[in-house]
RNA sequence: GGGUAGGUUGAGCAGGUGGUGAGCUCCGCUGACUGUAGAUCAGCCGUCUUCGACUGUGGGGGUUCGAUUCCCUCCCUGCCCA
């Protein structure tokens, strides 16, 4: 059969970047490429001619939260997830496995899977590789990802070594359980922060016939030096690996540019669009809280340099206001707008990427948000 | 004019029948947010020199060791009657 995705890249000459064409069963997108976060069939707030206005070219739905509400049968008989929300473009399912982490007092792991007290009505629900498999062919998602267990890098190694090896042989039932010819199916680093055992995923993982090598327990406490150290351990393990490489649940601004020059293609993050809804609008100017009581007389735009709809055609004090009297446009004009710097800001990190002035632009990034991020090393929490 | 219920920190309240009223919800201020149980959460929200201290229960006066509480008087508000 032919392949589900089609991966194509070149090196760039800065770091270990590439710029690469991703081609999906619904359409073909450019790396690095960051996709928004539609959890329920949704970027909250957003329609997909929204999505569509903001640049975006692929976005990430959730296996977990879609099996509870609608149900996955029920979005196969209504013609598959892209009929379903209206979405025509690709789109990538998470398994359900951050679930597993996000969602750790509600369930308990064993090896053969996940039992969950259903977030919604507290039913006992079920999810083993070949169930998660199952609900995301049943969507129809352009990219499945493996089921896998996520835990947090700063549990002992060993409890972190333990999930890491049950993620590989979920991974081995993952592949064994697919079904569709039409769907890639993308493989799960785990390893915390340790180098031997980010090394040893990379190796189980990357032996296996994935379609894609995501980078799986990053972006959840521990510090940037320790990301950029990973992804580094992680580079080097995955060598002339040709396939795309997706660095999940990741990110701000800055962290754009430490993965990307680490040789990330693709991310997805809920930070734009959570930020928005709560006041938080990314800008040419780094980060405005439209909150902020000195925003309620500015008659500017958000961002002066964004051509987005919000910015063409309203102001920071209108922003403002829509915010305090809780009025529903204030998110989706927000969110259209951090959509649409984040997509922008890829766009820009291509170009540079492709006339070598990606240090250049990372240099004026940075000095807008902040070196290494907003928060720099912040602590892990069992440091203490 | 008579009766009645009230007057507590921006708003709305709770509490307090002589022994330290800074408690709640809004509003407001600031911060956080990274494969979305999140249009959410946290801190602050009388003053100050802020791990504490001080002031504050409509105004004035009285009784008392001590008054938000008891007494006198005045002011203001709601409702009922005339």
């Amino acid at each position: 059969m032919t392949a589900p995705i089609s991966f194509t890249s070149r090196p760039t000459g800065t770091g270990r970047s590439r710029l690469g064409t991703l081609t999906t069963p619904h359409g073909t997108i450019e790396t690095p490429q960051f996709m928004p976060v539609g959890t329920q069939a949704t970027v909250k707030s957003l329609t997909p001619g929204d999505l569509r206005a903001a640049g975006a070219q692929i976005i990430l739905a959730n296996a977990y939260h879609l099996s509870l509400r609608p149900g996955h049968d029920r979005i196969a008989r209504l013609g598959g997830l892209h009929r379903f929300m209206g979405w025509d473009g690709p789109i990538l399912s998470d398994s359900g496995g951050f679930q597993v982490f996000s969602l750790a007092h509600l369930g308990r792991v064993d090896e053969d899977g996940v039992t969950f007290a259903s977030h919604l009505d507290g039913s006992e629900q079920r999810l083993t590789p070949e169930r998660v498999m199952e609900i995301q062919e049943a969507l129809g998602s352009d990219i499945a990802m493996a089921f896998d267990q996520l835990v947090e890098a700063t549990l002992p190694p060993s409890d972190v070594a333990d999930a890491m090896r049950r993620t590989h042989r979920w991974a081995k039932r993952c592949l064994a359980a697919r079904t569709r010819p039409d769907q890639a199916l993308f493989g799960i680093v785990q390893g915390g922060v340790d180098p031997d055992l980010r090394r040893e995923s990379v190796a189980a993982v990357a032996a296996l016939p994935f379609d894609g090598i995501a980078i799986g327990g990053l972006s959840v406490g521990e510090s940037k030096t320790q990301m950029a150290a990973t992804l580094d351990v992680v580079a080097d393990a995955l060598a002339d690996d040709p396939r795309v490489r997706y660095l999940m649940g990741v990110g701000s601004p800055p962290d754009f540019f430490a993965a990307v020059e680490r040789g990330i293609d693709l991310f997805d993050c809920v930070l734009p669009t959570r930020v928005a809804r709560n006041g938080q609008l990314w800008t040419s100017h780094g980060r405005l809280n439209l909150r902020n009581a000195r925003f309620l007389d500015d008659p500017d735009p958000p961002d002066p340099a964004c051509a987005c709809e919000t910015c063409r055609n309203h102001s920071r004090a209108y922003l403002a206001h829509l915010f305090r009297a809780e009025e529903l446009l204030a998110y989706r004009l927000s969110s259209l707008h951090n959509v649409t710097y984040t997509q922008d800001l890829m766009r820009r990190i291509r170009r540079a990427l492709d006339d070598g002035s990606f240090g250049t632009l990372r240099e004026a990034v940075t000095a807008q948000y902040g070196s290494a991020g907003a928060r720099t090393d912040k602590p892990a929490v069992t440091d203490r």
